[in-house]
DNA sequence: CAGTGGTCTAGACCACGAT
DNA sequence: TCGTGGTCTAGACCACTGA
């Protein structure tokens, strides 16, 4: 099946122009996707057809969609073909600390904050699953020490482990606790109902507040791996510290898959 | 200057494996920027070095570099070479609405959010600015009508501007007001002292709470040229609500260079 | 000017998917 | 089997930077 969408493409490539013949090219197809002649998950012409209609190398051609691919805007597959991707993954889960930080949450209803964020977009809480966890003690990294007000190089507890939600990995996670805190079910694979928030009142510290900070980046390749992230695809760095009263008691860190979330944050007028 | 570092790249290379040449280059550079070996602002080996070093074609030397690149690990220079870049960017600015929020800055301190971010670093207060002014009334996006509380495709009023801290530009900005609450100043390309929040106030509206949401995903070639991002950076798409009381007033969305803003949020448990 | 990275050609061989 | 995208070679010409 051969589109005909883009006619004559050599009558809209100037040879002279400073940029590029392969941006130019991209520049057409994504003008296609931008003004809806091209859908999500529309086909894109092969290679060959557009080699035909650009009268360019398949280098040139490749060059182009492969800027494409790099701007999340097209995802290829081998043998098939390259198609158009939806611009906001609808399936996306709301990340809201507000609500899924909520004592009643973990308290009252023993779900984590995870089954909240899968909840609100009405997932089947089975397929909130964890995998690759793994258990251990090890020197704080720098910032994780700061964050925990701990010197540097201090050994903490640390659980890594890969969160899974409606049949995509979302995230990889690391909670680091300070040994002290670190006791009981807290060193388990698995905390129980309400996750490691509650186990950490069950304790008797009262969590307060939490501060989240992060920041964004493109994926390490085994991120890519794990995540199974589609190229064009950034990640979100976040950091979440929990704090009972002045003392932080939880590091939570998660490398979270920048295609897959959306975060949402309220802030009351002080 | 040649750097010796990677010697014997061919005896690394194994061209029986399923993970591609290009693919095995680029994890030894990776390799060597991880493990300390080339650190921040180093010149990797030209591509004639490289080509051999590895004993590979110009070509796959430069797919080895292109993957860098699109990572955001290496900066490449025309007529110069390819340099490695920071992890962070020691001079990202901290995005801390629970702060840059607060009414005493606007109203008190004549400031806006933007300045409080770019005070939080110490940079000049003169380098905050802003280009590109625009302001018009347009029909509101379906997501920005939802969010005002308004029916889809009500007419609203858009200030676009780009703003800029410390010599780059940090964010492409669209501030979306109601018709009813874009008055007097509003309307203006400068808001005077404390910014629209304040002449918000001014109008007898309190600001009772925000509520921000960000997503991410790759530039587009227009905020890529606006922004001056490099390759493998990412943007974020924020949108902030204000509200007075149960009404939306206001609805400022940006898109914002990934490598120059941390975002940091705080929860209070509930 | 020499050295650097940026673009483009014209091929080759391969792995994978659908038929 | 055929059409698809993925890798790689071996060259050419160009634009930019710095000495």
């Amino acid at each position: 099946m051969t589109s005909g969408r883009i006619v004559d493409g050599t009558a809209r490539i100037d040879p002279t122009s400073d940029r590029p013949v392969y941006k130019q090219i991209a520049d057409l197809i994504r003008q296609e996707i931008d003004r809806g002649q091209l859908e999500a998950d529309d086909k894109l012409p092969s290679e060959t057809e557009l080699m035909r209609q650009f009268g360019k190398t398949r280098t040139t051609i490749r060059r182009a969609i492969g800027e494409l691919a790099a701007e999340g805007r097209v995802r290829t597959e081998r043998g098939v073909g390259a198609f158009v991707k939806p611009s906001v993954l609808p399936e996306a889960l709301v990340r809201e600390p507000y609500d899924r930080l909520a004592r009643h949450h973990y308290r009252d209803e023993g779900q984590s904050p995870l089954y909240v964020d899968a909840a609100s977009r009405g997932l089947n809480p089975e397929t909130v699953q964890q995998d690759h966890v793994e258990l251990d003690e090890v020197r704080a990294p720098d910032d994780v020490a700061g964050r925990l007000g701990l010197e540097p190089g201090a050994v903490v507890f640390r659980r890594r482990r890969r969160m899974w939600a409606g049949g995509m990995p979302t995230q990889l996670t690391s909670t680091y606790l300070p040994l002290d805190v670190a006791v009981g079910a807290l060193r388990a694979a698995s905390t129980g109902p309400g996750g490691t928030h509650a186990r950490i009142e069950d304790l008797g510290y009262e969590l307060t507040s939490f501060t989240e900070n992060l920041s964004v980046r493109m994926p390490r390749p085994y991120e890519v791996r794990e995540l199974r992230l589609e190229p064009g695809v950034p990640v979100v760095d976040l950091y979440q510290t929990a704090y009972a009263g002045e003392r932080p008691v939880e590091c939570f860190v998660a490398v979270i898959a920048g295609d897959r979330y959306v975060f949402k944050y309220r802030i009351d007028a002080g």
